[in-house]
DNA sequence: ACCAGCTCCTGCTTGC
DNA sequence: TGCAAGCAGGAGCTGG
């Protein structure tokens, strides 16, 4: 499911239930997602404070009073949902724990937090701060595409000399971080350019149309709080609404919405996964 | 080293 | 209506 602009809305959601807070409870209600979840999960996580909820890329980092940072994966199909039962309360109602909800928190204000990922592509791993830079998920990771490194000169160089398509190079998770499959297609036809086009071709006009277009569909889409496509929800139950905005994701055979284009949106597969472009103005 | 394909898993949609 | 195939927002691993 989710791609940077939903993890930062999860990541946000979560924020003022859980910074700060203590953790009173922490239950895996399984011994694994995509990994093992960490040893002795529950004795490990009770007690402590959740200093600060970070992202990098697609992970959601929960640094601990302990030293350690829960680092949290989503995979294709993982949310949370925030709950509580006080009075005035601020959360939706809890409900009865659902199929999938494979890890559960609660804090020392009684808001309860659910992890559920009925695909278990998702993981949680608990890794000392110290070695959180260094460690393998992390340490090959790209720029963040909504900082100041995002730019043309920054894809023309990261992509010179690279024999891969332009749209397998956006999902490489090592140059750019959080780009994921609706977003790669949506910032590629932002740009004009063709997700077939070999990466080594992006002359620098090209790349700075790109680098814009990747960083504009992004904040965009965060500021709408992700995209909602069957199961993504926010921390609160409620929906995104950016998939209102796509303008090419999943409109195969639909008219291009490019002004005056007349082209009509194609699916192909590359590497694996569905690239939707209009092969009238992306080139 | 890069690159593409396979794989993990469940559930929803599509087509016969 | 039933059933099987195909598809899904990710990414680590394997082998060429």
């Amino acid at each position: 499911m989710p791609e940077l602009p939903e993890v930062e809305t999860v990541r946000r959601g979560l924020e003022p239930a859980l910074a700060g807070r203590v953790l009173v409870r922490a239950e895996a209600r399984r011994p694994d997602l995509r990994f093992p979840l960490p040893e002795n999960f529950s004795a490990r996580l009770q007690g402590r404070r959740v200093e600060a909820l970070r992202r990098r890329a697609k992970y959601l980092l929960l640094d601990l009073d302990d030293g350690h940072t829960l680092i949290c994966h989503l995979g294709m199909s993982g949310s949370f949902r925030v709950e509580d039962d006080l009075p005035g309360r601020f959360h939706h109602a809890r409900t009865r724990l659902q199929a999938h909800d494979h890890v559960v928190f609660e804090t020392d204000r009684g808001v309860r937090i659910t992890y559920n990922d009925p695909r278990r592509f998702g993981f949680m791993l608990l890794v000392p701060q110290t070695e959180l830079e260094e460690h393998k998920l992390l340490r090959g990771i790209g720029i963040e595409p909504l900082g100041n490194e995002m730019n043309g000169p920054f894809l023309v160089s990261a992509f010179a000399g690279r024999a891969t398509s332009l749209k397998a190079a956006l999902l490489d998770q090592g140059v750019i971080a959080g780009l994921g499959n609706i977003y790669a297609c949506e910032a590629l036809f932002r740009a004009g350019l063709s997700p077939r086009r070999s990466a080594r071709t992006l002359g620098s006009a090209r790349a700075g149309r790109l680098a814009a277009a990747i960083a504009d569909v992004l904040r965009e889409a965060v500021e709408a709080g992700g995209s909602s496509l069957r199961d993504h929800a926010r921390t609160d139950g409620e929906l995104g609404y950016f998939q209102h905005s796509f303008r090419v994701y999943d409109r195969a055979g639909q008219p291009c919405l490019r002004e005056g284009c007349g082209g009509t949106v194609r699916r192909i597969v590359q590497n694996g996964r569905s690239s939707f472009f209009c092969p009238a103005c992306q080139r």
